[in-house]
RNA sequence: GGGCGGGUAGCUCAGUUGGGAGAGCAUCGGCCUUACAAGCCGAGGGUCACAGGUUCAAGCCCUGUUCCGCCUACCA
């Protein structure tokens, strides 16, 4: 093995050992084993890794890998989405560099540039992933517009049409004049800017006076329908039935009254333009008013704007200014922040504009979702974002599905030329269902992205047939995704897996929070602080990075990912790669398939770290099954740093010999080995590469060994607390050499004084631990009859009073100032414990253990510094 | 406007039934001890945002204040 960890070649080779292998693969097969599923939330075909994804495959990674070394018959379903828009766009701009727009082509052409886009670029991710180890089923590999998943979008929009659930309406809806189409609620990202309030007046068609209106948009009175005030607003209770006139166009408008207007806001009186204004549509409802369409479809000003015709929207709100303060219409200017919504792509101003789409009627849909998570059917973690989720659910509004873009799945409804009827159908028809006409043309929108991400569980497994892989592994296991798309794609395949399959798409919902930069930003190209996870891996490799993004994974807390953070978790994997080394060295030519380790006589150190070992098993196990990715994380870096390397190993190396010779080298084995496999889901590639070197009989890869298990045969638990007292005095005679300065390589003499006979012989026969570990030379017991030994250094421990003997060592005057320090402190500690003792109140209502423990460590506190006092005295003299 | 999360060591963050404040990095001192200087041994450092309350006991539970972040919203 070479002396340092280099995992650009060694992570390579094991990905393509377990893919050929055949490790990743999952039979659909009820009769097997339980089984364990879960689908990838499927990054875009134009994606580029970067830290979400690295963060949301490495926890669904280790759930796979872990339930897999389980036993489980485990799949993870893998894959890549169509992303309606954001795909078009990549490939509208490709194009653009050689000078060609999509409307140069035409719609056939153009999606089949996509196609050969898709095909030539679209792998990239998937090889990212790989790249990170995520033990994918890539057999299983699927994509939102496969023939398959096609097929099941068709029959669901048809299902929800004939059942009513979809319809087609006129409504207002989040226009981007950029990309041309609508976009959901969700799509639009809202952002206070710095605008105006601008008064201006309408006289009054009778010529009896006029009305001032308040508006922030003021372009769009060009579209005003009417004006309204507040029912009983005295201001205007004259007016209402009067018609006023809207300058420029020329027409007259009427004043009514609804309840939805404020008095308080601006002057009580508002206009009212109802194609342009989600608000101002539905009063146009209520009160029978015309829509007018003042804008085209990239913002600019049609017919119906006269005299702007062919402006764009901003330059018509700047020369309408100028023109109504010209025209004495504008009454003031006020500063005022205006919320306004931009496309979640592009960024541009969204317009509220009126059209015709197609509509889910979602209502009956979340009322069955939010009952599923009630139930308990379905768990979201961290519990916080429940509320969050019914919150939604309960003011959702329908969704608008249809997209007015090329690239994606086209809205199976058919139009027809002679009767004007829709057909909607799985199979393209040839005529109409209505008249028989075979004149008929297919509505050219696509549906929204979402809409088939909304099916993912199931579609990727074959519905609608009923397949084998929906029998075994449908409900999934638990969704692994950030909360950014808790609306967009949880709470929607919560209500077509519902729907579609009558039963939840997956147990548990586990939501991670977002990685962000070292100073709590999000990465962002303008900003320029997004760290590529590519980078990340060529610097340290995938495990380093894969073991910080689970170390930072605590439930429902935003992850700031630093250098630093993961050169330090770099640094742990080279510590495991050192361990390994030396423990393959000590253990060469041991078999131990040859050893029954229930006959062997393990030493007392041995028994430790078994017994710790164990304790680790469980804990990992636990954090593991609990979501809780940090504290695995953490109790294996600190069992393997801290308790495996600096202490076990370090013990080991004197136990080499002689008839402890067998124990020690059973022990290494074991330790090492289960340590590598219960580290195995979090770093693969590290763990793989040892393994395989060590001796015996085992699986074809750690990915299918058993992942360790709690054994009632190391249940040491008086051996490990025997032992931690030894450790305990070993870091104290450390401590006083650290701070009184005595040389490393100086072999110090040390008395123990103590009336334990059990500790006594305790130590007396684990001496060698002392002796090498804190550097000893003689080490003579005596009872407490004995006097003290003068000119020495003293640590007291429970039951012991440890003497270092500074003769000729060193200075006596750094002991008495060292011992100084210790008074102090342990005088604090015990005046803080006697005042809660002398609390009658405490004694009385605090559980009898608790008191107990208090007691016990007061007399600890009370012994141990009379003992300090005493020796810093005797050294003063 | 509504909702959620957070404020713990210089920095980044843990701290799940309320009972002696932790880790990593950084800092300081000492070590090339034959797995590892990407390392080893030791040390210093915190009125747990602020103010109240509940309790024998609060980083943890309750109320209020303040600062930061995010989500959501049809106040023109």
């Amino acid at each position: 093995m070479k002396k340092e960890y280099d995992p650009g070649e060694i992570e390579q080779r094991w990905y393509a050992s377990w893919s050929e292998k055949g490790l990743f693969h999952a039979e659909a097969d009820s009769r097997a084993r339980g089984s364990y599923s879960m689908v990838i939330p499927p990054p875009n075909v134009t994606g580029v890794l970067h830290m979400g994804h690295a963060m949301n495959n490495t926890l669904q990674d280790i759930l796979i890998r872990f339930n897999r070394m389980e036993g489980l018959n485990t799949l993870w379903v893998p894959g890549t989405d169509h992303a309606g828009i954001a795909t078009q766009n990549v490939v509208e701009k490709d194009l653009a560099k050689r000078g060609i727009t999509r409307h140069d082509m035409g719609r056939d052409a153009f999606v089949e540039e996509v196609w050969k886009w898709r095909r030539l670029h679209g792998d990239k991710i998937i090889d990212q992933l790989k790249r990170m180890g995520s033990s994918c089923d890539w057999e299983r590999l699927r994509f939102t517009m496969d023939k398959g998943l096609s097929k099941a979008v068709r029959k669901v929009f048809v299902s929800l049409y004939e059942e009513g659930l979809i319809y087609r309406s006129d409504y207002i809806v989040n226009w981007c004049p950029r990309c041309h189409s609508a976009l959901s609620d969700l799509e639009v990202e809202h952002e206070d800017e710095d605008g105006f309030l601008w008064h201006m007046r309408y006289p009054l068609a009778d010529g009896s006076g006029e009305v001032v209106v308040a508006t922030t948009r003021p372009e769009t009175m060009l579209g005003d329908t009417a004006v309204a005030v507040h029912p009983g607003d005295e201001r205007y209770a004259s007016m209402i039935g009067k018609k006023c006139i809207l300058p420029f166009v020329d027409r007259q408008i009427p004043i009514i009254e609804d309840a939805v207007v404020d008095v308080e806001f601006g002057t009580g009186a508002v206009k009212i333009t109802p194609a342009h204004d989600l608000n101002d549509y539905e009063m146009g409802i209520r009160h029978g008013l015309e829509r007018i369409v003042i804008m085209d479809t990239s913002g600019v000003m049609n017919e119906n704007a006269g005299p702007y015709k062919g402006m764009d929207r901003f330059e018509c709100r700047r020369v309408l200014e100028h023109d109504l303060d010209a025209g004495g219409f504008l009454v003031d200017k006020t500063q005022y922040t205006v919320p306004v919504g931009h496309c979640y792509r592009c960024k541009s101003a969204i317009e509220p504009y009126l059209s015709k789409q197609w509509f889910v009627r979602v209502k009956p849909m979340a009322e069955d979702a939010i009952m599923a998570v009630k139930e308990g059917k379905t768990r979201i973690l961290p519990a916080q974002w429940e509320k969050t989720y019914f919150e939604w659910m309960n003011n959702i509004r329908d969704w608008c599905i249809s997209r007015q873009i090329w690239w994606g799945h086209r809205i199976p409804a058919w139009f027809c030329d002679e009767c004007g009827e829709i057909t909607v159908a799985q199979a393209d028809p040839k005529v109409c269902a209505h008249c028989g006409s075979a004149n008929i043309h297919q509505d050219s929108d696509v549906l929204d992205t979402w809409f088939s991400s909304a099916l993912w569980p199931f579609s990727t497994m074959g519905w609608p047939e009923n397949t084998p892989e929906l029998k075994t592994f449908y409900p999934t296991s638990v969704i692994i995704t950030g909360f950014d798309i808790l609306f967009f794609w949880v709470a929607r395949m919560m209500m077509m897996g519902i729907k579609f399959m009558g039963d939840v798409p997956f147990r548990d919902v586990y939501l991670h929070a977002l990685v962000r930069d070292e100073h709590g930003h999000k990465m962002s190209k303008s900003k320029g602080n997004v760290v590529d996870p590519m980078d990340v891996m060529d610097h340290y490799g995938a495990d380093a990075f894969r073991f910080t993004l689970t170390a930072f994974a605590a439930m429902g807390r935003d992850v700031r990912i630093s250098d630093k953070r993961i050169q330090g978790y770099r640094f742990f994997i080279n510590k495991i790669w050192n361990a390994g080394k030396y423990v393959l060295n000590k253990i060469e030519g041991f078999d131990p398939d040859s050893v029954d380790c229930s006959s062997l006589r393990f030493s007392l150190a041995d028994q430790w770290i078994l017994y710790r070992l164990n304790h680790t098993i469980h804990d990992t196990r636990e954090a593991l099954k609990g979501y809780r990715y940090n504290e695995a994380a953490e109790t294996l870096y600190q069992f393997t740093w801290h308790t495996l390397c600096d202490w076990y190993i370090e013990l080991s190396k004197n136990m080499l010999e002689g008839e402890e010779k067998i124990p020690t080298m059973w022990t290494l084995y074991y330790t090492l080995k289960t340590s590598l496999e219960l580290l195995h889901p979090i770093i693969p590639f590290v763990t793989e590469e040892i393994w395989q070197e060590i001796p015996g009989k085992k699986e074809a890869s750690i990915m299918v060994a058993p992942y360790p298990e709690v054994t009632d045969a190391f249940a040491f638990a008086d051996q490990a607390k025997a032992m931690a007292f030894i450790i305990e005095a070993i870091g104290k005679i450390r401590s006083i050499r650290g701070e009184t300065g005595i040389s490393p390589k100086a072999r110090i003499d040390v008395v123990l004084r103590s009336n334990d006979h059990k500790r006594q012989s305790l130590f007396k026969a684990n001496e060698t631990y002392i002796r090498e570990l804190a550097v000893t030379q003689n080490i003579t017991f005596i009872p407490m009859d004995d006097p003290r030994p003068p000119r020495s250094a003293l640590a007291v421990v429970s039951g012991m009073e440890i003497y270092v003997l500074l003769e000729g060592v060193l200075d006596i005057a750094t002991e008495i100032a060292r011992l100084d320090k210790q008074i102090t402190k342990t005088t604090k500690e015990l005046e803080k414990k006697k005042k809660k003792l002398a609390n009658q109140n405490f004694l009385d209502k605090a559980k009898e253990e608790v008191v107990d423990e208090q007691r016990r460590l007061n007399d600890e506190l009370e012994s141990k510094l009379g003992k300090l006092k005493t020796a810093a005295d005797l050294l003063k003299d």
